[in-house]
DNA sequence: CTGAAAGCGCTTACAG
DNA sequence: CTGAAAGCGCTTACAG
């Protein structure tokens, strides 16, 4: 790599002048001449500027970082983290800016290597999915000097906090709307993960819309749990042990399941328990895991992940040129998909 | 961020004294006590080094880089960029090396970003799959300063390259004998893409394991393609046009599919046809793209992408680390799959 | 309009 | 055993 000293002898410059020509600053301040000296000299010698002692003296290095905690084998087909991660990297490839991936095995590994993420590789960085329990977030935002971040698939309240997501609340309770509007009454909630931001928020949009209907909240269908298939199966045993016998009419007719995942668990319990769905029991899910949901039928809330990642990808592009300013939210509007695992209730 | 100066103030040393305890360069000519009072004032600030400095310095930077070309817009669904990423992602995570996307829509436009990755940013790079009739290969082994590079999933001969694939030879032959095994004798080659390294020496796999077996090598019965479904399905097509009235008893009693998406639409073309698979032909493919090779029954060779990945990384660690030399090269023994879509020639 | 100088935060011969 | 100095390749006030 050719240095900017040689620029400069090869134009008889200053090394100065020709930064000054290649980064277009002192521009009206130098004459066409040289400047076309400084550039034909660059072109000819086929310079290069060292992106690290750019970043050294200052400027920004046109690559941003992405975190992501993940202790599975593979990062690629995780539901999530894959379709973000193509989001995140279809607006970078397209901007020209290098992406730095920080791999961690969960979130603590992650606050040990704060000090890497600002060592001078990044202009920004994304998070993908911090916990709400975990003090990342808050470590970050404390840091001097500021690193500029993005939370993605996490919109928690709080101050200077720039949040790319699905609007949750709105899901929950689009979700639990289109139940009541069947003429469900008894509906059962399938939580995921209570350490997720987004669990909160569907919880919040559920009891809103249980709330608008005036339908009373009944805290014996809410089952907590984490956003996997296993969770939706053993939380139909458990409403089934629950509501036996005596109990049985208490059984809701309909699940709200925070996730696809969760609802594919729950079609499979169901079955084995000869519960018919959706006749006996209603189901819907939210993701949208499009194979998987059209194949079983699924009524589902859609999110679009990879929508989710672009336009996370961009807001950070904006934060870190202070374009935009922290605090900055984008939520997306859920939207309800029809399927067959949803009907009125029967009476 | 704290630097270095500061430790030193802190420790009342001068900032190189603090460079070499940190560094444990100088190890045994530093009194402990210095070393100590040094490690103490950094922890203390919680001094983390700037690795850009470092770098700029002529240090290593703890980075490699990916350079990926692919126009589809999904990179972590793509079969073999997916879990080579992945393979690679799990050694740099374990082994607390960053790493840099380099995201190209092809190879044109990476020849194009060479001097990006030359700039500092990272140690070395891993290129996956670029094609032989490319230059950049060539330009990046004679660029100076010389960055390490290994190529994934590319195996061409040549002076110094250092490459991590699976051995194609070996899996061509291993099909064809396979097939020549079960008593075949006219097999069709059903190649991929002409411009991928893998693709002549499939090819040649083939011709050996025929010319051991002191079979002819026909040409007409070799058909040129790409590694998808619909080149399959494509060269069924040309295959039945050309083998029909009074050439029907010349037509191939086996097909050698140069990957498992290529067999998958030749099934799904011999369907179509109503030429029964395996009775009036078998089919086999390379790859294992598992799920769906053993739904269908595919009989294949395997390769594992995942481990491709892993080996690169671990190749390209030791190059930047000068423990390995330029021209190591790492090829994965192909495995034969045992399905039901090969079966001995019927009389 | 252009250049000389200082500085970004490190490391590494070289002195002492 | 430790420090002062030069250098990595840039940029940016500041002079002139």
């Amino acid at each position: 790599m050719a240095s900017i000293r040689e620029v400069a002898a090869e134009a008889k410059v200053s090394p100065g002048t020709v930064s000054k020509v290649l980064n277009e600053r002192g521009n009206a301040s130098i004459s066409r001449a040289t400047q076309a000296r400084v550039r034909e000299a660059a072109e000819r010698i086929g310079y290069h500027p060292s992106s690290i002692a750019r970043g050294l003296a200052g400027m920004r290095m046109n690559a941003i970082g992405v975190v992501m905690a993940y202790d599975e084998e593979s990062l690629t087909s995780d539901p999530y983290l894959g379709p973000c991660l193509d989001g995140l990297l279809s607006i970078y490839k397209q901007e020209r800016q290098k992406v730095t991936l920080f791999l961690e095995q969960n979130w603590d590994a992650a606050l040990q290597n704060i000090p890497f993420y600002g060592d001078g590789h990044c202009d920004g960085l994304a998070l993908i999915i911090p916990r709400t329990t975990h003090p990342i977030v808050d470590t970050l935002r404390s840091q001097r000097p500021h690193l500029p971040f993005v939370l993605v698939g996490d919109s928690r309240e709080g101050e200077g906090l720039t949040c790319i997501d699905l609007d949750n609340v709105s899901a929950g309770r689009m979700a639990t709307e289109h139940l009541i509007s069947l003429g469900h009454r008894r509906i059962a909630a399938f939580q995921g993960n209570a350490d997720f931001c987004s669990n909160d928020q569907r919880f919040k949009g559920y009891r809103d819309a249980l709330a608008s209907a005036g339908l009373p909240y009944d805290p014996e269908i809410v089952y907590p749990g984490v956003y996997f298939a296993e969770s939706g199966v053993e939380n139909v045993r458990r409403m089934q042990k629950q509501f036996t016998g005596d109990n049985r009419s208490g059984r809701p007719s309909a699940i709200f399941c925070f996730s696809d995942s969760i609802a594919f668990g729950a079609l499979e319990a169901l079955r084995k328990y000869d519960i018919h769905m959706p006749t006996e029991i209603s189901v819907i899910g939210i993701d949208d895991l499009t194979t998987t949901a059209q194949q079983r039928g699924l009524t589902t809330i859609r999110q679009s992940v990879r929508s989710i990642g672009q336009r996370a990808a961009i807001a950070l592009l904006g934060l870190a040129r202070g374009e935009i300013t922290p605090g900055f939210r984008d939520l997306q509007l859920p939207e309800l998909v029809l399927r067959s695992s949803t009907v009125a209730l029967q009476q």
